[in-house]
DNA sequence: TCTCCTCAGTTCTACTGTCT
DNA sequence: AGACAGTAGAACTGAGGAGA
């Protein structure tokens, strides 16, 4: 269902000022919360459908919105509680092995890169590093990734996603932490190998430079002899 | 320039849950 | 019951910014 036919229509009269202002808190709000939503099912399908369903109670309980926090923790927050419902619902099981074929393959909401147009190998070799680190996050587990996401790549402060996800800001530190240094091995054991190739210098570069060096040495042997 | 404050990163310790 | 792993929280450290 779109979400825009969802907003509408439930208790009482959405004006048409509403349904704009509607418009720009998803335009505004829908990439980030998608991520929020995607790195708890992890799953492309489901997020969209959380996101969904995230949307509809927000609006439908707009008037709840007391203005105490931003209303991005807000939807956030709501957002948290629709995809854990989801995971706790066990719905996910099965498509997610299907989707997991797919989920690779067909982004929806991408990671911020910088189009390189006039360097195709560029664009290339950074989509697969982001290929990398969505799959390493993937394979985070749960509370992890949950601060990971939230603290990392939306940029939120260790105060907000501590208040979002209910944690203590210590607890979000603990586990930024853990869930980089997990990152981090999962990169290595992918990427390590390929890190002994980075910045060669072996063959005739390595000659050439121990050539120069020696011919150095060898010129000014004369003059430099004993300190 | 120095001091103070805040925030983030890291380490260490105690606690809890699970497995044998 | 004991060993082990995972987790939370406290404490320490460092960086950076603001103000005197």
């Amino acid at each position: 269902m779109p979400i825009a036919d969802a907003v509408p229509t439930r208790k009482r009269e959405t004006s048409p000022q509403d349904i704009e202002a509607f418009r720009v808190i998803m335009q505004t709000h829908n990439r980030k919360l998608y991520r929020i939503a995607r790195s708890i099912v992890q799953n492309n399908s489901d997020a969209e459908d959380v996101l969904q369903e995230a949307y509809v109670r927000a609006f439908t309980h707009f008037s709840e919105f007391r203005g105490d926090s931003a209303i991005s923790t807000w939807l956030s927050r709501i957002v948290i509680n629709e995809a854990l419902g989801r995971l706790r619902q066990g719905r996910r099981r099965k498509r997610l092995t299907e989707d997991m074929m797919q989920t690779h393959q067909a982004e929806i909401i991408a990671f911020p890169r910088n189009a390189d147009t006039d360097n195709p190998e560029k664009t290339m070799a950074q989509r697969q590093i982001l290929d990398l680190v969505e799959k390493a996050t993937d394979q985070l587990p749960d509370i992890y990734r949950a601060v990971f996401v939230t603290r990392v790549i939306e940029g939120l402060s260790n105060e907000e996603t501590a208040d979002l996800l209910a944690l203590r800001p210590e607890t979000v530190r603990t586990r930024l932490f853990r869930a980089r240094h997990l990152i981090k091995e999962q990169l290595e054991r992918q990427i390590g190998p390929l890190l002994l190739d980075a910045f060669p210098f072996a063959g005739k570069r390595c000659e050439r430079l121990t050539e120069a060096v020696l011919a150095r040495i060898s010129q000014q042997e004369p003059e430099g002899g004993d300190r």
